[in-house]
DNA sequence: CTCTGTGAAAACATTCACAGCG
DNA sequence: CGCTGTGAATGTTTTCACAGAG
């Protein structure tokens, strides 16, 4: 464990915002932005947006802003965006069907290449140009295609014994997107999405008659979250 | 704004976490629970859920612990799940399909009762048993069947465009799920979930070699977070 | 002048630790 | 006893404000 610095949670969590605005306007051919522009775009101060960026060295330039390019490359490679990752999807349900089907996945480097269903009659049936897998094949698959990730969409009951197959197998990382905290063991990656728990954050946030901007990325395990928040709610 | 009390909003995230670990338990026939316990199923310290479920009253019975089906139902209001909400799926793609399809929602209170797509060619088929209708009648379908929440599933550049919309026609919150930030008036809920943020944060923490259970609920506008984190990441 | 990087201050959130109820 | 609710202590994150680079 090659522990360097300290990052602080929330501000890890701005980090993908700040690559998703930048690769954004880096496509607008855009050059050259300064704390304050990415800032505004995202609902955060400058100094913010510094003190992050300063975790990881220095990348912006005095008087001039940050270049972006520069910027974007040592972002990916600050997060882990530069290496391929390779996915499988955990149930052929709804949700799963819709997240093999997702391209902007492959489009940004993780790429989908196997989907696992324990219902046996749908083996072979074709999803989004895969073909759907039974369970017991999911240690061979992984090994051979060498998958490091996997999204769980299977039904809430049965989704601890499949990340505990999924470990077994050798991912290093699961998103889950069942409704159920997920124990992994240390050293293995796990974030959460509820679908419900957002729309009861959203409920929430209008119930108390108070609402702010807020970005959920539901976290591993527990309650996290991905929202460049503001202010507190007040009820 | 009948401003009473400010809610952290990392408490804000956990509730839903409760709520959704309390209800589970009340199906297991458990009546009662200690904050040792539930902070166990959760990630979390006793003294952090006390702290949190302290905002609202005092639920808790010394010597005791919480009742179960009471603290759900004071939960439920307070979060505003006991009202009825009606929401409408913007956008008949992979995920606005899998999200009609998703029957959770129902179940917890959320019922779907519209989807709309600006592919006029799509307009009368059948989503989950709702027809697909065009934008240009959101405003009456919104009034007509009083819906009161939006979820996003349309392309990123039209995403702004469609919120404005939804704002227009009276909904209160928005569930956004296109990878980018929208800006609401003062006043609108909004949360947002993005896919492939989820992934980063995935990989962020396998790249970095240090990894916590973390929650990832995208917020609303910025970089929020739901994820009742542990440590911060080291690099 | 503009705009970064950063200590120092302020705001926030979590944990401790204990008085007091049942 | 067991377990809550809560002030006080501690730890963390954000904001301020400014020196210095271009």
């Amino acid at each position: 464990m090659p522990e360097r610095k300290s990052i602080p949670r929330p501000a890890a969590r701005r980090l993908s915002l700040y690559l998703r605005e930048l690769s954004s306007r880096a496509e607008q051919g855009e050059t050259t932005v300064s704390s304050k522009a990415l800032g505004r775009s995202l609902g955060l101060t400058d100094a913010q947006v510094r003190k992050d960026l300063a975790l990881f060295g220095q990348f912006g330039h005095p008087g001039r802003g940050y270049a972006i390019v520069e910027l974007v490359a040592s972002l990916r490679r600050i997060m882990g965006r530069d290496r391929d990752w390779r996915v499988c999807v955990m149930g052929a349900g709804n949700i799963g069907r819709a997240l093999v089907s997702y391209d902007r996945f492959r489009r940004e480097g993780f790429t989908i290449v196997a989907v696992f269903d324990s219902d046996r009659s749908l083996a072979g049936r074709k999803v989004g140009g895969l073909p759907i897998q039974t369970m017991d094949e999911l240690a061979k698959v992984v090994a051979d295609e060498r998958i490091n990730l996997g999204i769980i969409a299977v039904p809430r009951d049965a989704a601890q014994q499949v990340a505990d197959a999924l470990v077994a197998a050798g991912v290093k990382g699961i998103l889950n997107f069942a409704p159920r905290r997920i124990e992994v063991r240390e050293g293995i990656g796990i974030v959460s999405v509820d679908f419900t728990v957002a729309l009861e954050q959203l409920a929430f946030q209008i119930a108390v008659g108070d609402v702010v901007n807020e970005t959920v990325d539901s976290g591993s395990g527990d309650a996290g979250r991905l929202s460049d928040g503001e202010a507190p709610i007040s009820a």
